[in-house]
DNA sequence: AATGAATGAGACTTCATTCAT
DNA sequence: TATGAATGAAGTCTCATTCAT
């Protein structure tokens, strides 16, 4: 099942016996492609009707299918999510080491984020968005500590890591710097990671 | 010299020969203590309004000392970056090692980031802070830089780490997490930090 | 006959030969309860998709069946304006004096009007119901005129009391206030109708 | 004193030593009158645009003076509310019986509302403007109540009419009918007002 | 030089109406 | 025929910037 079809699937799964309007299915998906573009070009915060532009609907089919901003940036960020959350336990259970799954989890978040550049603004609480914020924590933050605990209980890192804040140093590194490309969120990332094997704190 | 009259003294040089009235430099002053107090509180895109209120001067007052918002938030931190760079060498030649003034200047530096919420936004390249932008860079990446090589002349770090990247970086972590104070920005740049001590890459 | 029947009868009159299928039937007697709920519920200028969804059908239903705003509101209240139409002759056969015919009369009247909150401002004209507005007063104002001729020729009320205006200031003091309950329609009409009585002008 | 210098005199009050810039006295002068032009067009809910047009100033200008159109609405009539609410105990004082003050004083009411067609909406309470109902019915009220005292205890008419109810029916007999020439709410009202001289209700 | 009133572009949101399904 | 998704005009309100005083 691909992520797309998993989305198809909740949709009647909410409404039972309401199939939806295949244009509106279109226009639903044109939105979620449209908003990703102009959020990555201006950010969450971009204007409604850019939004509407670039998806080619007017404004008010927007507000049909997401009421709220925040409600169309959780839509936009939402598969991305799951697929991360449910990686971690598979990885955990393939890689070579806890500390491998952990770097190989880490690296698929990033992946994400890297390419999401409206993203950062959206994980800073108090901007308004605070349940998509919840969203993105509630799901992650998890499967990030059961990773963390793995990787501590098999002695190879620092035992002092709280996975919340791994989380938002993570998401902090991965905001970018521009377009500068002298700047590797990747690569910076691990850096951190490496200095969690340190045996002391810094 | 202390910091503000640096800064007069600047202001001073800009337009050569004709002093400015007591009355303006209050006024200057006193914008620039309000504008970092509202960035504070509500980032650097705050209604000039609230600045102008928090001043206790009118709107065109502003536009008066500073015709554009970049012009204010330049000023608003030049102030501290300057100090944070003449540190650098200062720390460099008072240290146990170059390492431990590498870490010191970071506090510095995370120190001066960290009280300064709205900054964050500033650092991004794209936002219409570009002059901005490039005046830290300049101003600080270069001290970095000096830090850098020395720890690596003296074999204390690895040597792939760029200096301009290592900013960005830090300045990312500062970034913070909303008021969660479960995030403690200088914890996660202690673990970067901690990163760089390592022989290879993770 | 009652009053359901007539109205199914008129339309099928409006459209000469062809028969409505029963289900357009069925809908458009759904929207006129429906219409008749949201109207005193949200007044006549109530969102057309209330309506729709009060009904039970879709929005393209509603101006399937009443092309304009107006068409709805006059199929809605039509029968009630009938009833009360064809209830004056009958009361001036059956009352004691023209007097008494002409107070029960108004008396249906207003059980009429103080029940449909929002045909008030239908009542006003130029607000873009003017067909309905002249449908209310074509019906009713001979009606009216006939039982003050009556009462007049028997001497029991002034002489120079005109039906129309009569009407006008009887539907606007069952415009009401609100729902505060210190104010009675009823009694103020009362008052209205008592001033008739009076041999010359206050 | 003029209406119009008392109210520059308790703006002068409100704020001690600011007096208001002459333009802007000019301003919110200027949109009073717009507005009252307006709202006899085109009602209390006209846009904000067409005021802002009809005074000749920007939007913003009316957000400036008159943050929330309830505001508006009160600035426009209070100085007419007033007006009236003071002329009650001059005329008890100087007419011929208190049956013919509460005439004449009602013959104010009648003249203030008929010539402010977009009054009507807002003396509905329930529309947004409970405060501005309020205003008119905790002014007004008091002052009815104490004629018809008066004429309650001269004997001159029934004893069971409440103020509130009857400035009810005044103002609803106020709202008119379009501009049909036929109707006269002065008419209407005197009518009213005879039936109060009935000895028992009718 | 300082003030803050005025401006008006721009963002948001609602809802009557049309039209693809 | 019925549906309700889509449209976009119209309205509200905010705030950066200008400019009369």
């Amino acid at each position: 099942m691909t992520i797309r079809d998993e989305g198809v699937e909740q949709a009647a799964r909410q409404k039972a016996a309401r199939p939806k309007r295949a244009d509106a299915q279109r226009n639903e998906q044109a939105l979620l492609d449209a908003a990703a573009a102009v959020f990555v070009r201006s950010g969450v915060e971009a204007p409604v009707r850019d939004i509407a532009a670039e998806a080619g609907v007017g404004m008010g089919t927007i507000y049909r299918h997401f009421p709220t901003r925040a409600d169309l940036v959780v839509a936009v960020y939402r598969h991305q999510v799951e697929a991360c959350a449910e990686a971690g336990p598979v990885l955990l259970a393939q890689a070579d080491s806890p500390h491998a799954a952990l770097g190989q989890w880490i690296n698929l978040f990033v992946d994400f984020l890297v390419t999401k550049h409206g993203l950062a603004a959206v994980l800073q609480p108090g901007g308004g968005f605070d349940a998509l914020h919840s969203y993105f924590l509630d799901r992650l933050v998890p499967v990030c500590a059961r990773l963390l605990s793995a990787a501590i209980d098999a002695g190879e890192i620092r035992a002092d890591i709280d996975a919340l804040e791994l989380m938002y140093g993570i998401g902090n590194l991965c905001v970018g710097a521009g377009n500068d490309p002298r700047y590797d969120a990747r690569r910076m990332v691990g850096l951190l990671i490496a200095g969690l094997r340190q045996s002391r704190p810094a």
